[in-house]
DNA sequence: GTTCTTGCAAAGGATTTGCAACCCA
DNA sequence: TGGGTTGCAAATCCTTTGCAAGAAC
């Protein structure tokens, strides 16, 4: 991958934008840039404080909002408190581990929930169909396992 | 299943709390009490409304952050701003299906999820163990999807 | 040029906290 | 009785909204 001197590889932010049919505007371009380098989901302040440049509370919520329905971005609960936001990855789609002390997160796939969506379609009286899901693992990694 | 004429039925709402290990206040119990009836789960606003007699909100959320860590009351999260509660079943670890239209819920058994944490834990590198987890399906419940 | 987006400031909600009165063990 | 709990009021924190200025297409 070659980059031409002088302007700062985005990550292909921009591109990615124009795919999902939203305008590039230098924040989004710096929001998905940022997310893109941090290898954990963030929470709003952790965008707040780390986005280059700075960008408004107000916009960061709303261009979450914007970016999660253009299935950019993805949203995640870890139950403590606040969301977290990560950018979404088409082609592998992921859950965590998350550790209960420090909140250390790493990824995992081949959660194969279609057939636990089979199980409880047939438990289930009143559903029709069943189109996705939520999953996350708790534990205690070996840091602070020590 | 016998009760005494004159003393309303606490659902086993003063033993759960001794055998937690926590007091046993009128709040407590009425909550408990409460939440046994609803066969959906709450949010603190709706606490707020169904309890009776009435409790204060900071009550509530003391009460439940209490109660949670005893072991008597469950969070849970279906990303619509709120979190609910429901009453903890340790004889029965079930999860839920949400509609994403009226949020309906349904509960369903047999999440086998060891297997998928095994996987898991083999790839990831930095974790010792994992104790938990959360797992919820969204779909369209049947009356809605006419 | 038109429409969408942003920043600022203020509003709105949800949750938490300090403290005195109260209740359970 | 004594320490844990509660109710009230206020504070705090998180998120959303109105609107005028600015940026994208």
């Amino acid at each position: 991958m070659q980059r031409e001197l002088g302007v700062p590889f985005d990550y292909g932010a921009e591109e990615r934008l124009r795919e999902a049919g939203v305008r590039a505007t230098k924040q989004r371009r710096a929001l998905i840039m940022f997310l893109a380098t941090t290898h954990q989901p963030q929470t709003v302040q952790q965008i707040l404080d780390g986005v280059q440049p700075r960008i408004d509370q107000a916009t960061i919520y709303r261009m979450l909002q914007i970016l999660r329905d253009a299935g950019l971005v993805r949203q995640i609960d870890f139950y403590r408190g606040n969301l977290l936001y990560e950018l979404s990855d088409p082609m592998l789609d992921h859950h965590h581990v998350v550790c209960k002390r420090c909140s250390r997160v790493e990824d995992f796939v081949g959660c194969d929930y279609e057939k636990i969506a089979e199980t409880a379609l047939k438990q289930v009286r009143g559903f029709a169909a069943i189109d996705s899901h939520s999953f996350e693992l708790f534990g205690v990694c070996k840091e602070c396992a020590q």
